[in-house]
DNA sequence: ACAAAAGTGTTTTAGATACACCCATGC
DNA sequence: GCATGGGTGTATCTAAAACACTTTTGT
């Protein structure tokens, strides 16, 4: 580093991922068991090194495609938080920029480099385990559930855990899946429709399995939601 | 990094402090010039490079210690974001992590270390000029004014801003200069008086300067604001 | 016909907004 | 008295909650 003399220490860096997805009305999150030490065949959050040229997001995305195959336009992907503690990794300092993403259509999971396998496991039993998972990653995930959580609340982001068309109840199953809670499917339909630029009709719709058949509608262009959807 | 080939670059961390005050109706930022390249002579935000063995948070406590002369417990420091990108530092590779800091009482600014000098600045007219800042720190100042606006929102973080006895006028004055809108009085009287848990009455009063003594206040235990205070 | 899911209408209630008005001080 | 800012009461409006009810399909 030109010009500057040697009076600070240098750090590994990595991106760690929260990969979300909601699979039969469940929040579910990708893991991969770690092939090497430390905590080999434990299971952890996917991630790795930053290169020495690459932006901090442009890593998150590679990670992402080496994890799933899919790239960044697909679904929602944004920072989290970074984690540095010095014992955070038994190999030595090691800081993790965090990103959460999000996900509508889960690919079978490809085993990456590093990891043995790769799986979509449910949050929930994850989050009420804190030594389920390696490292930190427990308080990682944690965190990426929250703001997930609390993210829907005031955003349309939960398009994001959908296809290209959607029901209305399709949604509302998001909704429930990422809160653990129920919510009124009459008012919830009323809700959504009429913010606007939340999402917007098509002239199509499912193929009733059982009942009437829904509309189906595509994500919006509004990003904010006002007012909020509040969970209880 | 025993048992670890090395497979992966390193890079210098630093933190940034995004510092912010109210003074007479205005909000404010701390800034240093900086007394040495690169961009000497210009104004940045705070911070330093994070030591070996210390964690992100301690050496965010301690930037803010050796800028203010202020300890951890005075006011709020919570994490805001990082920033990488591979040229943000003309040095080298330097990942910043920026951290978001409220305080009540500003003390006179004490010049660091690598600080020329350290004055309090008015947010708004850096936030209109976006090479007013080195590096990349107009980006970060206008992410952790944004955070504090919001988090004014949904939590009584407001507070921060105040010495331990206020009055509701005078938290409403925060309110009105973190947001740069006008707020009802009346209305926003009732509002904190009737969330509780967010200030406490004390049996003390202002000594009228003019008008009726307003009753003080101090800090309640609430944290999270349930319903919201919204912006207009 | 019946069950099941989609979607609408209506009543009730909570909270925000707007603003009239009273209170307590300095001058 | 008057000006100034603190604080309360009240009417109105908006949106959420609760839920009865209608619609449209499969079996």
């Amino acid at each position: 580093m030109r010009g500057m003399a040697e009076t600070f220490d240098r750090f590994a860096v990595t991106v760690d991922l929260v990969i979300l997805t909601v699979q039969r009305d469940t929040l579910n999150v990708l893991t991969v068991t770690r092939a090497n030490p430390p905590f080999q065949g434990r299971i952890a959050l996917p991630g790795g090194f930053v290169e020495a040229t690459e932006n901090l997001i442009t890593a998150a995305v590679r990670e992402l495609a080496e994890e799933t195959g899919l790239s960044q336009d697909v679904g929602h992907l944004e920072q989290l938080a970074s984690y540095g503690d010095p014992d955070r990794d038994p190999r030595g300092r090691v800081i993790t920029v965090a990103y959460l993403a999000l996900l509508a259509d889960p690919p079978a999971p490809v085993a990456a480099s590093d990891a043995a396998d790769a799986q979509w496991l449910a949050v929930e039993p994850l989050l009420a385990d804190p030594s389920a998972l390696a490292f930190d990653h427990h308080r990682i995930l944690t965190d990426g559930v929250e703001r997930a959580r609390s993210k829907l609340e005031y955003s349309s982001l939960a398009v994001q855990f959908c296809p290209t068309e959607f029901t209305i109840a399709a949604l509302r199953r998001i909704y429930e899946a990422v809160w653990g809670t129920t919510v009124d499917p009459r008012n919830f339909h009323r809700k959504v429709t009429g913010t606007p630029g939340f999402v917007v009709a098509t002239d199509r719709y499912t193929d009733g399995d059982r009942g009437r058949p829904a509309r189906l509608y595509q994500a919006g262009p509004a990003s904010q939601l006002h007012p909020p959807l509040l969970r209880r």
